[in-house]
DNA sequence: CATGAATGAGCCTTCATTCAT
DNA sequence: GATGAATGAAGGCTCATTCAT
């Protein structure tokens, strides 16, 4: 297995350099160089070529890995969550991975021509999950019914700023959730031609997101658990 | 007075530089180079270094010219509107006005050593005069009592990126004014995971954001008064 | 006139390096480095470029100027001469000038496609100008008559060539009088087939070039053996 | 006989990579690649290396099989021909074979420096083997007698380029000949300068090149003598 | 001994900055 | 002051050569 054992050796290596330019891109925007990346990557600069024959190139493979793994999570959600939570879960997991990834934005809403079509094809897999996952919840009434894929996928990637942009990591999170809850239904024609109907029972932890079960009767649960309990009541002791 | 006239022309030129490569960079991004910026301006290339000593001197130049107007957006809107109205009217008005200047996220957030203070300074001017509307419409309950100054700036870091990944400009800014609502009063705990929340009844007008008053009955107004009216059917009918 | 002064200061640059690069291209062929033209030049790297976008738009400057003195020179001989010394004196001067410098080849007889048109142009002129010398000289009975200017370009290069490659320069340039001989006008048959040539009987492995046995009848075999001709064919398929 | 199978395998690669890079040096120049060399030779590029330890030595020995098989022609010509006749077959050869390979012209001619000196003797034994193919040629009274060894060097040089320039392959051959029927013996001074004189009537052998006497009436001969006038009936018989 | 991935020096080109005019 | 040519330090990319498998 001589041949496996080098191809082995050199896919290492192509992982490597993936996974060092996607992180220096995060941290440095995209102006990064080849042989920075090659630097920190432990490899030449030639070799980064080899995988990868022009810095365009690598961009896109970096950000294709990433829809991909959105689409991935979009199945994910798909499988195992109810309508409507699935449709926010991914959301709010798309939006903490994709916070401070800048050039994510245009590839998730702008078409630019990218030199190789694997890009086009997984924002399409994501946006086509994405749209499904939408579908299931306006049907189950969990999200407003003027709502489009288009929105979300603009929603996101401004979130996703936001989260970036704020300097307090938590309360970004607890914002955007406040912001992702204005899509829920409600009776109001603010979108005007929204007709909203039903109006469906979800609860959540304040805390940590999880899903809660709803009694139908007594107060509302607002945690998961003592630890969200806990933990939120240090937060608000501490301020 | 040759001295003043020369001082005259001097100036015009930094003010022709200044604009030049504020619509470069809104444009093309920030890699424009300074050669482009100079030749669309109709100056030399030493006639923008004499006037801003290095690339990033003239990006900072342009960012506080930017921030500075947002400045005086607050001081406008606090001077001529209600508690409530001010605050979301200037946001509007930062967001529609930062579309798709991502280098200004960083500045209203991110403190990056500028090379020169003048930015910082009026990034200080613009949080503080957002602060006191901020206060202001609190105390007039118009807005959430657990919302910062801090939530504000990334947020309208994050709606100005949304707007600018929307395709479609016109349902941006309605889902932008969906999600401001958000921040209105409601009796829910703070930044609490909502399900269970009720909206209350608020109407803007659709073109400028103004609060319009509802009535019980009748056909919703849509715009604040004819001049609204009549603006937005100019933009739908040049569309 | 402060603009012309520079404006000169900067053709001569252009002039230096357009020098220099021709010296360059004749002496270390068209593989010479930039840098090292730079260098030698006395010039910056960026000055080159300045004047010269692209090395290949250098080395076009470089064969049309060289081109274009061929024209003038073609020109020359036309008005000072008779028929038949023009154009003799003509290929002697364009084989002296054009010695060793090997590119002008493909100019003159092979149409690559040069990015900039400038060339074509000079080749044309020179063309035509030497097209007219020679049906001068032909009518005046100087010259074959079944000469080409296809032919004469193609032996102008010859002979430059020729002149290039011989150890004594005064020998070649004798050696190449004689040739051009050949062109005037004999009784003897037109372009006759005076040599004969006689073909040996060889055949060879197209793969790895081993002689094969020739056998007098049959088809001719073309690999030494299934070892070749399988490998020819998984290159065949592997397209 | 492991040692021996592997010896032969080895001694095949080293000759399919010699006769690729021929191939492709001949078509595209000699700043192919050797990954290119490789890949079509359909080995990898460390075989390539392992026969020739750098890209100049495969040069070298590429032009060195092309000069052996020059001299090898050579040697046949010797064997094979009347003294006139072996000279121009010769020569019709060898500008035939060189057509378009220009780094030949370096080595038949200028002696740069080759890392091995397997390619210098190689040019020596072609050019001993012309030597004595000019003297017999001298001799049989078929050549000028001024003409040197280097001259047909030179001329070969440039005859090849001419070949390779011309956009007519077969009429681009026929004034090869016409050009080397200069070479044959006249009455002429030597290498006389001849652009402003006439020139006298001469007829050869058109078998032999041997110089024939005019008669001032009848039909002008074609022949020496009967010997040459049959062998051509036996080559138009054969042909 | 073959393979082909890794290396890194060097190429062409760009562009912020300097400086002579 | 204004101009725009000159500068030269990188940047992206190539490819001859080396080396682990």
């Amino acid at each position: 297995m001589t041949a496996t054992a080098e191809r082995a050796d050199s896919r290492r290596n192509r992982e490597i350099v993936l996974r060092t330019a996607a992180r220096l891109f995060a941290e440095d925007g995209p102006d990064v160089t080849l042989s920075r990346i090659a630097q920190r990557a432990g490899v030449g600069a030639g070799t980064v070529h080899r995988h990868f024959p022009s810095k365009e190139i690598l961009v896109e493979a970096v950000l294709a890995e990433h829809v991909e793994s959105l689409a991935a999570a979009a199945d994910r959600w798909a499988a195992h969550a109810a309508p409507g939570d699935a449709v926010y879960g991914l959301l709010l997991e798309v939006i903490e991975k994709s916070a401070g990834r800048q050039p994510l934005c245009d590839v998730l809403t702008a078409d630019r021509g990218w030199p190789r079509t694997h890009l086009a094809g997984s924002v399409v897999r994501f946006r086509d999950a994405l749209d499904r996952l939408l579908g299931n919840a306006q049907r189950a009434g969990a999200i407003r019914s003027d709502v489009q894929v288009d929105d979300l996928c603009a929603l996101t990637v401004g979130a996703a700023t936001l989260v970036a942009a704020h300097r307090n990591r938590s309360r970004a999170t607890r914002l955007v959730r406040l912001l992702l809850d204005s899509l829920r239904v409600t009776e109001s024609p603010v979108f005007r031609d929204s007709v909203s109907t039903r109006r469906h029972e979800t609860a959540h932890c304040v805390e940590c997101g999880t899903r809660l079960h709803v009694h139908p009767t007594g107060r509302p649960a607002r945690y998961c658990g003592p630890t969200c309990r806990q933990r939120a009541r240090r937060r608000r002791t501490a301020g």
